[in-house]
DNA sequence: GAAAGCTGTGAAAACGCTTGCACTAGTATT
DNA sequence: AATACTAGTGCAAGCGTTTTCACAGCTTTC
């Protein structure tokens, strides 16, 4: 039979609210009885019960987090659990817990969260892919339920994220680029209803428009999707267009590492190289391949850290809080594998 | 204000016992009020609350994981994370959450283990690799807390794990290799205090033996580490042995894909191929890069839902369940990725 | 020297649920 | 006809905390 607080209180000779005043340390116990009371505590080796806690205050400490993400995507990219390492280090240090629930279903998803909110297991929710019309953001905001998202949702008011710069990540990859000489640049974009793809190839465009140089409407591919696939259609598009009398591109910017790889990958197949390509992630896969090439690391972990630092801030109502964080990249020169 | 028990036995009209032996689908309610409650239920959208249950039940429903690893492991690994979502799988089916706290340190992780014992806010505790003289274990034991392992311990009473078959894994890649005609095969091992490492070497001892063919001693390498810097290290040795005369190995069998990794990066190098190399783990970065290899596949997911399954199996006192499980492994060949 | 103000503590009511036990009304048993 | 079941329900005591309010005993104030 597990020590509670009674016990301790009989022990300690006072009553039970003075033990858990003195948990507290509520300064309205003297340290005369304080001492006494930690002395019992500390010899029954008590540990209150968080259970009974979470009843009594109406918060479980905890916060739920929900990745909305395929399976295919999580273990490839180890973006999720940077970021889910990343929660998991500010929680810890503030007295949190963290839950997680993984389904690969977009419905799945939305049942997690009704259960999350119904049930009051968790304080706060932290959404891991923020979609244009999300169903769970839309369901936590009726619910008035306290949640963050990772990503720069549609609709910014009322919810707190965290994202990184992404307008200022492909500028200045695009700049660099354009330093070290090249002028014919491609652009590989994501999905058009995820923001992160349209500010990405703002600054793609920015950067080039600010030199002066034309977007070249054959070397743009918007609308498409994070997969090597993707990154391999592309190139062989390019470069059939070339067959036809098209120039290359001398460097190609794209928005994901997978997307870079598939690009490596239609190159080495035809024969070309001389192609400067950038990605997305600073995945560790993309050290095990041959070219070198460029990736913005998104510093995953920081925006899990600030995710739960904003949602914590929220849960505990505190006041004058940001509502989002911009996480700031860094361009790394990958080497290549061997 | 929430909708508690009460107000749907006010509404009702019966009492709070008889709305909690409905939701429970007791079978000493009538039909006619069970109908009557859940109409009410319904109508209010009533949800019943998760920590109150919990406190009444003195069960949580929850379990905790802990990933006593390094960062650096735990992303370049997708293993865990597929390990995770193979626990999520079977908890969400069965009514548990999943509470998860990462921490770098080893004693962190005992820290951990103290906290979700001590506060009792999970009914359970998986520890995601096992080590010689794990303190976690020895103290979950000592508390008589229900835990499960992946990865066998050293002492399996008292223990509930799962694991592959690794004896037979690295015995039938052995074999096959043998099958298909070397007789020269290398073995590289992980650390000595890793009941996995001995049973991969063991199998692949087996094999040889059983064929007939001498286990060199400059051809294996034992007590090593799961990393590309050993693997390289090793067929550098490997390499530096054949110019003073010794035969070069027609396959190379290792612990880990990132030993198979750095072995292929070492040949690369030094401008040796047609060696076969296989490792462990099916990882996806084992698909980008030149050399096709053999990798065996572990089934991370498996393995984590087969750990929750004993877990939840012991935490809900069933009987005569098995202290393990072996997850089969699949041998795959990865095809190059250019 | 009475009123007012502190200080330190305890009693008891929450928090929202489960469950052992008791009770009532029928029904079956002898 | 008395007894014994059974089915269906409610009462109230938990589960282990926190917190409001009350109060006793001091000290200060005018």
């Amino acid at each position: 039979m597990k020590i509670t607080i009674n016990d301790v209180a009989k022990v300690a000779g006072v009553s039970t609210s003075t033990v858990s005043r003195v948990i507290s340390d509520s300064p309205r116990i003297s340290e005369e009885t304080k001492r006494r009371v930690r002395k019992v505590i500390e010899e029954l080796n008590y540990h209150p019960n968080a259970i009974a806690r979470s009843l009594a205050n109406k918060s479980s400490k905890t916060i739920g987090l929900i990745l909305n993400t395929e399976a295919e995507t999580l273990v490839r990219n180890p973006f999720f659990i940077q970021a889910m390492t990343g929660v998991s280090q500010y929680t810890q240090k503030n007295g949190y817990n963290v839950m997680f629930a993984y389904n690969k279903s977009e419905a799945g998803d939305l049942d997690i969260a009704v259960w999350y909110v119904n049930s009051r297991c968790v304080d706060g929710i932290i959404l891991f892919t923020s979609r244009t019309n999300d169903k769970c953001i839309d369901f936590l905001k009726k619910n008035d339920f306290p949640f963050s998202v990772i990503g720069r949702p549609d609709q910014t008011e009322g919810v707190l994220w965290v994202d990184n710069d992404n307008f200022q990540a492909t500028y200045q990859v695009t700049n660099d680029l354009i330093m070290k000489g090249h002028q014919r640049i491609a652009f590989l974009g994501g999905p058009r209803d995820h923001n992160v793809s349209r500010d990405r190839f703002e600054g793609y465009k920015k950067a080039m428009t600010v030199h002066g140089y034309a977007i070249d409407k054959e070397l743009t591919f918007l609308d498409g999707n994070f997969s090597e696939e993707f990154g391999s259609e592309c190139m062989l598009r390019i470069i059939t267009a070339s067959k036809k009398g098209a120039e290359l591109p001398t460097a190609i910017v794209t928005s994901d590492d997978m997307q870079a790889l598939g690009v490596l990958k239609a190159m080495r197949k035809k024969n070309i190289s001389n192609i400067a390509v950038t990605g997305f992630n600073n995945t560790p896969i993309s050290l095990y391949q041959n070219e070198s090439f460029t990736s913005v690391d998104v510093n995953a972990n920081k925006l899990g850290f600030y995710a739960a630092k904003l949602l914590i801030g929220k849960i505990e109502g505190k006041k004058n809080l940001p509502t989002h964080y911009i996480v700031p990249t860094n361009i790394v020169e990958v080497e290549p594998f061997y």
